[in-house]
Parts: structure tokens; C-alpha cells; sequence
DNA sequence: CGTGCAATGTTACTAGCGGTAACCCGAGTC
DNA sequence: GACTCGGGTTACCGCTAGTAACATTGCACG
């Protein structure tokens, strides 16, 4: 009948889509975010327009590949998250996931983090406004949801929980692609000294006073 | 002679470039980042060549173009993290001075921090590890300079210092990056939440255990 | 059995990008 | 006057994202 055919249908494109997906993700892994369409199509065994019927354009299936790494990871930092802990126990754990999520696999990292989509299309007029890696963002709503339930930050706690959100996952980031980067020590460390300056040792330290020569 | 021709062509082609430099930053300030070669070139009334002549490659330009930017930025935060006043405030005036720079032009902002560098040039083996945002790392550099000149944090002070200027100057980006979309609040808001994160607020606050129900 | 219909796939193309080779022309110099 | 030389242009290459139009298969229906 028309249903089950159209289940039929829809089964076999799911298939293939998640074929076509698994595929990308190979040639991601391969070339980062410099994947072209064209190659992802060779990786497939197929070409370009078959892709194009699939995602609509590069931006679909860079979000269709997304969504599949940012979910995975969001679950396993959720999971640090919730763990029955101390909480600065529960935050060291969380950053080490992060940490050793990105360095796992630094190619994806760097697809989710730094999409460069040059919007070469006619339309000059992309929306410059909402290119910014998305994963960050909604790490940041993750946490700042999480904050606001477990902490108690009196009145404006909402606000607060957001901006903190927000910002822990940018001092997250921007210090986790400075360490991949140099690896200037080692991941447990990075993770001590991070916990530490949520922990106020910033404003804990003395002002440095006896310099040489002064 | 030579030396005086030589320093006369020389003076002219150093206004050229800043001619070329301010029209490309035009073109930034109106299409963002998107902003392509034919377009600067037209807005500086000549062609594409004498740009690469003169910049090399897109990177190039790019380099110079964000180089001003950047300069005069890591400027005004030197002043604010210089002044001789107590420590919150001058973290707290560094913040408002970056987020006002951000606020007061966001297309400059995306354009340096976001560069969309695509690599279409025939070699594709563009260096691909080192394309994220110099700023953040030379920002991330002078604080942590600032950080180890001036807070007394024991042995390993110059390592800790460094995985916090990242770190905060990663809170402080995404935080701004964030707020700039969605204008949940003033800036001195964000100001004073930001900096009550590194004033160890978290770890001062209690567990909430009275939720609704529990 | 043949015929129409729908999905699947390909080839061949457009438009625009970064980047370059080749030519062109006016200004000064011997 | 021929000759080089810096600044400029046209016309091109190879690449990209994205699409139109054509081929092929399979399957329901008269």
C-alpha cells in the first residue's frame, strides 16, 4: 500500500543518508574542515547532486554531520556533569571529557569549531551574523542550565547561570585549542589549573610586590 | 640618486598600501568577512593584481589588515590592565574595553576573529592546524604576561599564568560573542557577572538542595 | 504485455572565487 | 630615439558550491 511503501521509501533513505553521513565523516577526518562536496561524493561512491538532494546544500549536511558529534559530545559532558560528586570533583571530570574528546579526534574538533563556509553562493547577502560555531553555544545553554539547577546564586540567578555558562565554555575552548596546539603540559595539569582559577585562586593571590630590582 | 629615488618610491608605495588598507577595510566594515578581493579592489578603484603585488596572497592582506586592528585593541587593553588601581577594577575595565570595542564594530570583530579562510588556491595543503584566530593567541599571550608580572602565584607561576590568560581571555571572547547576539544584558552587567566568575563566586556558592518538591 | 510514473543516478554546465601570466603604457635615462 | 621599468589592465586557470537536464531502473496499473 501507499504507507508501507512509503516506509520502504523512507527506510532506504535513511540508510543512505546515514551511508552518506559515515562517509563524510571519513573524509572530515581526513582532510578537516576543508571537506569539499566533491570529495565527500568520491568517498561515497556517488556524486555531487545526489548529495545535494540529500542535505540541500553545504550548510545542511555540515549541520547533519554536526549535530552527530555535538550530540555524542554533549552527552558524554552531561554525564561528567551529573555524576553524583563534589562539584569541583564534577568540574575537573567535566573538563578532562572535553579535553580528551578534542584531543581524541583534533580534525572533527576543528570542523565543529571552525565550519569556514566561504558562501561562495550568488547571494552575497549569508547570514554573516549566525556563523558562529554553534556547538559553542549550545555547550554554553547545557552548562548554564546545569549551573542554575544546582548552584545557589540568590536572586538574577538565571542571568548569572547564562553568562557563566557561556564563559566557562569559552575559557574551555579557547585554552583547550591553545593547549592542542602547543602542548605545553600535560592534560592533568591543564585541568588543575583551570579548576583552580574557577576557584578563585585569582582573586586569592597576593599582588606581586618584591620584583627584582624594585 | 639612488638612495633618495629609492626612498621616494618607497614612500609612495607604503601610501599606496595604507590607501589599499583603508579601502579594504571599508568593504569589512559593510560585507564582513565575506568580503572578497575583486570586491576590495574595486572599492580602492583598481584591479586584483595590484593587490596580490602588494599583499602577496589573500593571507596576506588578511595578516595586514587584522595586524591594525589588532595593534590598536591589545593597545587599549594594555592601558586598562596597566592602570595603577586596584586589581578587580582593572579586570573589570579591561572587560568593558574589549566588549565596547566589539560592541562598537561587530563586522571588524567577526572579521578577526572568524577569518573564513577557505584555501582554494591550488595547493591544498594549506597549513591547516595554525588557522585559528591569532588575536585570540596574542591576547591570551599579553595576559599572561601581565598575569605573571604582576600576581604572585608560587612555583610554576609561569605556566599557570599562561593556561589562565587563554582561559579568560577565552571566557571573556565567547562570553562576548554570546552576549553581542543576544543582548541579554547591559555590558556592565556582564561586566560584573564575568568578573564575579573569577572572583572565585563559584566556589563560594552553596549547593542548591530546596528545590520545588525535594 | 506495454505504459506511465517515480526514484536514482550521471554528465555537463553556471557563476564566482583566489591567484597568475601576459601584455600595455607613460616616465625617465643614456 | 631606443630602452628599460614601475604601475596598471585584460584575460585566463583551476578550483569551489550549486543546478539543469538527461539516462536508467523498478514497479504499479490498465
Amino acid at each position: 500500500m501507499d504507507t508501507t511503501q512509503r516506509t520502504d521509501q523512507q527506510r532506504s533513505a535513511d540508510r543512505r543518508r546515514r551511508e552518506l553521513l559515515e562517509a563524510a565523516d571519513r573524509v572530515v577526518l581526513r582532510d578537516g574542515p576543508q571537506a569539499s562536496m566533491n570529495a565527500i561524493a568520491a568517498e561515497a561512491g556517488i556524486t555531487k547532486p545526489i548529495l545535494y538532494r540529500h542535505f540541500g546544500d553545504k550548510g545542511g549536511l555540515y549541520a547533519a554531520l554536526a549535530k552527530r558529534h555535538t550530540d555524542a559530545l554533549l552527552a558524554s559532558l552531561r554525564a561528567a556533569l551529573d555524576a553524583p560528586a563534589e562539584r569541583r570533583e564534577r568540574v575537573e571530570s567535566t573538563l578532562d571529557t572535553y579535553l580528551a574528546a578534542i584531543e581524541a579526534r583534533p580534525q572533527v574538533y576543528r570542523f565543529l569549531m571552525h565550519p569556514a563556509e566561504g558562501s561562495a553562493g550568488g547571494d552575497h547577502g549569508f547570514d554573516v551574523g549566525k556563523h558562529s560555531a554553534p556547538l559553542l553555544r549550545r555547550m554554553g545553554e547545557e552548562l548554564a542550565q546545569v549551573i542554575e539547577e544546582r548552584v545557589d546564586l540568590g536572586p538574577e540567578s538565571q542571568q548569572l547561570a547564562r553568562v557563566w555558562g557561556h564563559g566557562i565554555v569559552g575559557m574551555m575552548h579557547a585554552a583547550g585549542d591553545w593547549w592542542l596546539g602547543e602542548r605545553p603540559c600535560s592534560r592533568a595539569e591543564l585541568v588543575r589549573s583551570l579548576a583552580d582559577l574557577l576557584w578563585g585562586r585569582l582573586a586569592a593571590a597576593g599582588d606581586r610586590v618584591g620584583g627584582p630590582g624594585f
